[in-house]
DNA sequence: TTCTTATGTGGCTATATTACCACATATCGC
DNA sequence: GCGATATGTGGTAATATAGCCACATAAGAA
């Protein structure tokens, strides 16, 4: 068993990709195939392939198979809530996460 | 101003680094100086540095002179509400974030 | 002024991450 | 069986990140 702080940090870095992250966010609206998360970015299927094995083997999301396609879901389902405060910090605060540095002294 | 999944992620992306974390969480108790924080992980103090200054650079945390000393608060406070659901997480889900695969079926 | 403490930055290296391509496997319909 | 669809893995190259050292700056003490 890892450190605590390791293993919240591991969980963080696993939805602060952008692909990830709406991976996760579009799982909250239900389960869906590999290949509908897949047509969701621009980027290859492969890739979104190895962003739902690493949120996999995190046991953020889970699978099931039907036939030919594998259907994912939500396993930790509090992170709708971790993600739903993330949205109250932005809305809160317009400088968040803007790092251009615009609107903020510079050092 | 970036798109708003990208802006979360990059928020998750500077809390997920087990330094930064506990840097956070550091925070959450009141202002420390910079070398109290840099004391407190076993890595160079300009490392420590390095991720002061990136968690200023999103406007996570912001500093204050005084004398010799720079003191570090936090400037999203929210993220103790993120931080508390996180913790949730880990003590209801006792699986999540164990990377090594133990405890879940292998694919 | 000179020394010491507190702090940050530039530069470099090692490592990790991301993305793509090529390829392999599995299931379905015909 | 054969072709098409859905999916995952291995390999590799480009990029990003983390850490350390050397060095610069700033403020207080002597």
């Amino acid at each position: 068993m890892k450190d605590l702080v390791e293993r919240k940090a591991a969980i963080l870095k696993a939805i602060s990709h952008p692909v990830r992250l709406s991976i996760v966010e579009e799982l909250f609206r239900g389960e869906r195939c590999a290949c509908e998360l897949a047509s969701l970015f621009p980027v290859d299927r492969t890739t979104v392939s190895k962003h739902l094995a690493l949120l996999r083997r995190l046991g953020i999301v889970e699978d099931r198979k039907d036939g030919l396609k594998i259907y994912y879901r939500l396993r930790m389902g509090c992170l709708v809530d971790l993600l739903r405060c993330l949205d109250g910090v932005l809305a809160n605060d317009a400088r968040c996460c803007d790092d251009s540095g615009e609107g903020r002294e510079k050092r």
